[in-house]
DNA sequence: ATAATACATTTGTATATACATACTAACAAA
DNA sequence: TTTGTTAGTATGTATATACAAATGTATTAT
């Protein structure tokens, strides 16, 4: 594995370092809890200080990627399961692939709308003002599993023309250069009613796993407002979460 | 507010200095998304350097509590909602009583029960030993809202004659010396059979929120092996994740 | 053999320093 | 009024250095 940093780059190096890193720990060498090679002769390989070797080794700790010990050494966390990486936030098709589960599109409508009380006040908006609208009915190719209802900020400057068939964010990112931050979630669980369970091809009142997303960008703006409404035993939502 | 640094403690000090930190942006002088003084003078403040210091706001801008900029400041996170400390491990009864929500227990049951395999291989022993189940009914005063059955590894000390109205996991830290670490979690949707309906006092088929809960210990040794069944009307799980 | 000791290794803590970069505000020029 | 420039301020990046603390290993004494 190469591991080369570019100190004319302007990415910092201890991003490259940590990208480095990551990719380092997730080949296959490292899989059985590993001991990384020591911090200065990481930092003599990698041609960067201690200090900033830290720096990244700092983060990748903070993930649960890694642990050390004083007078061990530092070494790569076992069982890194999917879950293990929940804590990087990643899109519904980030998720699904990671999984190694390919993705159908059912249906796919984009509009303008109206947005309501509560979707303008989200937004910070006039209830005047339009708001794209994008509903998407996904699953694996035996069936849908989940139904989407998404609405987008009108600065976010999508025009409802975009192939939104790929990744969103990806493409937000490179044409627009919105970059998602922040995601709150909340999940809860309730009834397929009429809609939902033609939709997803389920017997009304059958279990729904009820999500709502509002995603957020760098300066905490708000981008995004998504409902997921997924059939009950085809998801699993899993987190992991970490005291200090 | 004091701000006072102790040099000759065994504690570090940019745990010291995040700790204080901590105190002064939970403070009401803080809530409002306030500019934290800069670093060069909560260096001096506080007497460390700012190498120190910025140990201590890096974490507690990982933890979601802060955020920075370039040429402006460090400002505490506005809407300190619930979901925004969700990040921090917490036990049901802290989050209750953070919620401001009065907690009734409606059945408790201990006993040392011979494992199933799937227990058993979770714990890592051998399905011959028995574990401590705990169970319990719990939710508002006017009626239940969540059912739990917990099981907990034979190391850690339990005898089956505490006071589980207690915290628990407060107990387990103070009589016995296990912390618990980290927490992985599955939530899943799913209908309420005759057993959980009943409990939950809805009817059969009703919408659960069902949450599988794996709580580890420091050295990543499994303490408690949870499974939680919660009316769907009455909960919300709440998650906020950050990219970077 | 066993226990105690000393040593080398590795991460943890803490500081000082230098310069880069992003933002704000004030002022000047068009 | 608007635009551009500049100075000041605050965080961001990066390095060098020194010592502390925990761990494991090899050596020595019993």
């Amino acid at each position: 594995m190469k591991l080369k940093i570019d100190h004319k780059s302007q990415v910092p190096l201890h991003i490259q370092a940590e990208e480095l890193l990551r990719r380092l720990i997730e080949s296959p060498e490292y899989t059985d809890g590993k001991l990384l090679p020591n911090e200065m002769e990481l930092s003599k390989i990698l041609s960067i200080s201690r200090s900033t070797l830290r720096q990244s080794i700092n983060k990748l700790v903070y993930d649960g990627l890694l642990t050390r010990k004083k007078g061990v050494g530092t070494k790569v966390v076992e069982s890194k399961s999917l879950s293990s990486k929940s804590k990087n936030w990643m899109s519904f098709s980030q998720e699904m692939s990671a999984r190694g589960i390919p993705i159908k599109n059912f249906e796919l409508h984009v509009s303008w709308i109206l947005p309501d009380k509560r979707i303008a006040s989200f937004f910070g908006i006039k209830e005047g003002k339009k708001v794209l609208k994008l509903v998407r009915l996904r699953g694996r190719p035996e069936g849908p599993f989940v139904y989407f209802e998404s609405y987008f900020h009108p600065l976010v400057g999508l025009t409802g023309e975009e192939d939104y068939k790929a990744p969103l964010y990806e493409m937000l990112e490179k044409a627009h250069g919105i970059i998602a931050m922040v995601s709150k979630e909340e999940i809860s669980a309730l009834s397929a009613d009429e809609f939902i369970a033609e939709k997803l091809e389920t017997p009304i009142g059958a279990p729904i796993l009820f999500r709502k997303r509002f995603v957020f960008d760098i300066n905490e703006k708000p981008i995004e407002y998504n409902l997921g409404y997924y059939k009950a035993d085809s998801f699993v939502y899993t987190v992991e979460s970490r005291r200090e």
